[in-house]
DNA sequence: CGACAAGTTGATGTTACTCAAAAGTGGTGG
DNA sequence: CCACCACTTTTGAGTAACATCAACTTGTCG
């Protein structure tokens, strides 16, 4: 966990703001411990763990800024990405004695992250905003479980950008029908259990349909109509009204 | 969720006692607590569903006996078996207010559950014990995705038996290297992300080699020593010491 | 410009799927 | 006890999806 601790700008704290307020309701005093909590943010560089397998969790996190990945590793080298860690996410949220971390999270751009204040055990916003945020983790390990299971690669890349569409919008970072997607073709075959070769052909057949744009890092949803027709879209829900 | 209230044998309540009593140290209160809870148990028949997607959750529950499964059903009749409930695990706790289920639960098997005591706030044994319980969920949905991420077919029954065995280990319910497993080949390949029939295949070659046993409800690990060599088989573990 | 990572292409191989049907299993009622 | 039914397992033949291997191209950055 190389570091450079730095003062962050105020900007880097909204995804935290924006995704826990929307989850729950954040009284102002919830929301001015969030703010502070992400002005003391660390810089991390690209490729560097924040959790190893099987080692202790030094308290729970924030993840500010970048992208950042849970992975396990094979013994003979194949690799798979587990999910996601995007702007607003919390990691390491564990609510046991003497956690130690059962995947790796490594990140995948230059990241920010700061440590998560802890919530209150009286319930609150705060708490239940966790909750709901560990809830949604959930959902996406069951999409991700069956996107594997039992979608085909043309699927699977489909249903994985309309999730991260979703999840990035969550933190205001999607403009219009474009999003960052700042990962390589073999990472996005690592984490949708393919080999970077169908990857790219999968995808060259979804761009000269006209339905995606990927390039320089970001993706476009050209045609979400059709788009949605290819798959069995429901965002995540884990509470009612 | 068909029911007729009963009184269930102590013995039924085994498997919560057993295993909790292994991932925390309860106190007897707590113990008596589950006792008492257990022994007001309601028997499911087989193919009853416990939660329905989208639904509230009434309450958190434990699983006393028998097999069950979460499970997500695709608009095109495509299913995909996420896990599988087995006796002492808990179903539906969930720490945000107004939750819904995020899947489908249903029995595979009759079944018997009961509710489960709501764990004291301010920590204590039982707390803990529901919070490992929950983070070995999670490794356990960690490599479903690793299998169906990244293993063949013969490593996915493989790599699933003992995971089955594992789990089983935690309450009692192996005999040497046997153990019930009431799943159809059909069920086994919704797990998987297989087809009824690959499943078939691969086990008969599994079975020729004399690795596995396969009958009547039960699986037996012949050669253990050679199955895990196929594997990367490691115990799920959530905290140190 | 050179080096290195990422993306692309082609040829070929393998795993797993599809479709269809037969054989086995267990439970039920006559 | 047998006949029947539904379900599960098994088998075969043909096919589709995805993997593998190896090269070549493009882009990026110092």
């Amino acid at each position: 966990m190389a570091t450079e601790a730095l003062r962050v700008s105020a900007l880097s704290g909204h995804a935290i703001i924006a995704r826990l307020s929307r989850l729950a309701t954040l009284g102002a005093m919830e929301t001015q411990v969030l703010q502070a909590a992400a002005e003391s943010g660390i810089r991390l560089p690209a490729h560097s763990e924040i959790l190893r397998e099987d080692e202790p969790i030094p308290s729970a996190m924030i993840f500010l800024s970048g992208w950042a990945c849970r992975l396990r590793h094979l013994a003979d080298g194949r690799r798979q990405i587990l999910s996601f860690l995007l702007p607003g996410d919390l990691i390491g949220v564990c609510r046991q004695r003497r956690a130690i971390a059962t995947t790796t999270v490594a990140t995948l751009t230059d990241a920010v992250v700061c440590n998560a204040p802890s919530p209150p055990q009286g319930g609150g916003g705060l708490a239940e905003a966790f909750a709901v945020s560990g809830a949604l983790e959930e959902v996406y390990l069951f999409r991700q479980i069956t996107r594997l299971g039992r979608l085909s690669a043309e699927e699977r890349i489909v249903d994985f950008l309309f999730e991260i569409h979703e999840r990035l919008s969550a933190v205001d970072l999607v403009t219009g029908n474009s999003f960052p997607l700042p990962i390589t073709q073999e990472q996005l075959a690592d984490t949708l259990g393919l080999t970077s070769v169908h990857v790219n052909r999968t995808l060259q057949v979804l761009r000269r349909e006209g339905l995606i744009e990927l390039r320089g890092g970001r993706a476009t949803l050209l045609d979400r109509a059709q788009l949605k027709l290819m798959i069995d879209h429901r965002p995540g829900r884990v509470s009612h009204a």
